[in-house]
DNA sequence: ACGATAGTATTGCATTTGTAGAATGAACGT
DNA sequence: ACGTTCATTCTACAAATGCAATACTATCGT
């Protein structure tokens, strides 16, 4: 699952796909998307994106009543590690410490944050 | 600098030509790209890409003699903070550490691995 | 059972992307 | 100086993407 078959808008349909506790309607998902990502598409925008995204594999598309439902096919932590793993291999020949250090230092992170990584490696396997 | 501005194909050329010891030339540009991402490219085709990475401001293009040099602009470490970081708003709301645990669930990370992400840590500020 | 209504899917269109042939322009040999 | 050659830019075109009006379909009230 390459995550340059899907589109920046598509992306967002997504996310808000993935995000919800429950399957959405078309309604409900058009307004979370508008909100989160400062947009004003309209209900058919979202239906294309979402069709698209049915065509490509992401997502389900269901009826109840007289409602369709979108349920993600394509989970979320694969899609993000496809994309990160991308990212590792583009930005540091990937090296996951070359990437990690780097965020390190562009990124500040607090006590607490420095705290719960290093508990994290110590408790790996 | 929003990194979605950039098409797929144009970042396999940023790629080459951030990598690249010094501004190359179109032809050994070409010949890179095809190797490093297994692409046929004809040189017209990444010609038609670097105007284009030039139009949106990643790249400069100068001539020596015959051969015009291909120069970035915009910096690789740039570039790749203001993707890593909309990754992490993306898929972790925000929290790098989140972020990296999150990784290090998905990557196996060897004992240097783990030694050089420690000792960063430690070493920071 | 039937028309009105509400919600979804189809079609349409402009722009961007992926790909390269044709046209242009500059340097080398003579 | 001049034509030839070889690198670069321009033009072209199909497919994908961003966006929405229109068409279609299913439910609800009567």
């Amino acid at each position: 699952m390459d995550p340059n078959e899907i589109s920046v808008c598509e992306k967002m349909i997504m996310k808000v796909i993935w995000d919800a506790e429950e399957d959405l309607d078309l309604m409900t998902l058009t307004a979370r998307v508008n909100e989160e990502f400062g947009k004003t598409w309209k209900i058919q925008t979202v239906a294309t994106f979402l069709t698209r995204l049915q065509k490509k594999g992401f997502i389900d598309i269901y009826r109840i009543g007289r409602y369709s439902h979108y349920h993600p096919i394509v989970e979320k932590n694969d899609f993000k590690m496809s994309a990160v793993s991308e990212n590792i291999k583009f930005f540091d020949k990937g090296s996951v410490s070359a990437f990690v250090c780097g965020l390190f230092d562009n990124f500040k992170l607090s006590e607490e944050d420095k705290e719960i990584i290093r508990k994290k490696i110590d408790d790996l396997d």
